[in-house]
DNA sequence: CACATTTTTCACGAGTTCGTGAAGTGTGTT
DNA sequence: AACACACTTCACGAACTCGTGAAAAATGTG
């Protein structure tokens, strides 16, 4: 397979998976970001290199980093003595980090739904339906979140166990 | 307070529900629908019930609720002899059914995460770092569907409890 | 069968989002 | 100081989404 085949091969993926991350709710260019940034084998990239291997303009990296490192799911560094940031996927949780933001998502749901629960009372039907909405967020979100709290232990448990 | 100060209050918080609904990646209108038949009291709705009770066009209800039965978020019956479909809101296991389709998300998720490991296979670090994600998204998957699995008999622990 | 009522389909206009190219900014090099 | 390089900002055009009004379809009623 030639160099060209393989990036070809690389950037398929990085569609397939960017249309993923889209349908649950990240703009598009993060998105190939991110997938990029997950797949291809460097594990830090200036915006260059990402622009180059995306084959996409500077400008749309620059607001794409933006957000993924406001979201935590991209670090930003520097080297002394050169002029770049330089992109570093810290894979080691960053589902954890992605999924605390799925959570805060929840959360506000909940809030929104105690919200309504408040100003409908829940003598009525809707209020009712309110109310059981918001404590099922609730308890949803405690179990996700310890869930997500359990995966390193597991991962690691899993590892030793293919080990041994 | 007034009927007129009533459905007010409803209607702020139908649009203050649906936001949340549109962030978690909900079109508006079948957001408002949702969130509009969560929140008032009747459990039935014909389209035409829909649309005076949001002030919308039937037309934006029309493919509102079509989207919404086709997530099985809303319940189409027919009354013998009438000639107006009903809208029900099941709210019995209504966020159960919610969650089943962001259990869908996940598996897409994973799915593209497993195709990119078997294209990029494990022996690089991006094909490494997509297998780790597969494997985290198939744990949180698992314990998602066990969480939503557990809480109609939780819900009903609860309401046992506050009773006795 | 003509009619009334309710819902659906369709085309449009308003508004939004996206990524680009071009210009601008900042920083280190010569 | 002038320059080279890398990134960011900005304005634009293309594409898409949303909800409406009007017309059409479906379905009972007189």
């Amino acid at each position: 397979m030639t160099e060209d085949d393989e990036r070809m091969v690389l950037l398929r993926f990085v569609e397939r998976f960017a249309l993923v991350l889209r349908e649950a709710g990240m703009p598009p260019m993060p998105a190939r970001v991110l997938a990029f940034a997950l797949a291809d084998d460097a594990d830090r990239y200036t915006a260059g290199d990402l622009a180059r291997g995306l084959d996409v303009s500077p400008a749309a990296i620059s607001g794409a980093v933006r957000m993924l490192v406001s979201l935590r799911l991209l670090g930003r560094e520097r080297e002394p003595g050169t002029r770049s940031d330089l992109y570093v996927l810290d894979d080691r949780d960053l589902w954890s980090r992605f999924m605390a933001t799925e959570l805060e998502t929840l959360q506000r749901f909940e809030e929104a739904a105690a919200s309504g629960v408040e100003v409908l009372g829940t003598h009525r039907p809707g209020g009712r339906r309110l109310a059981e909405t918001r404590d099922f967020l609730a308890f949803l979100r405690a179990e996700m979140a310890a869930a997500v709290a359990r995966w390193p232990a597991e991962r690691d448990r899993r590892a030793a166990a293919r080990e041994g």
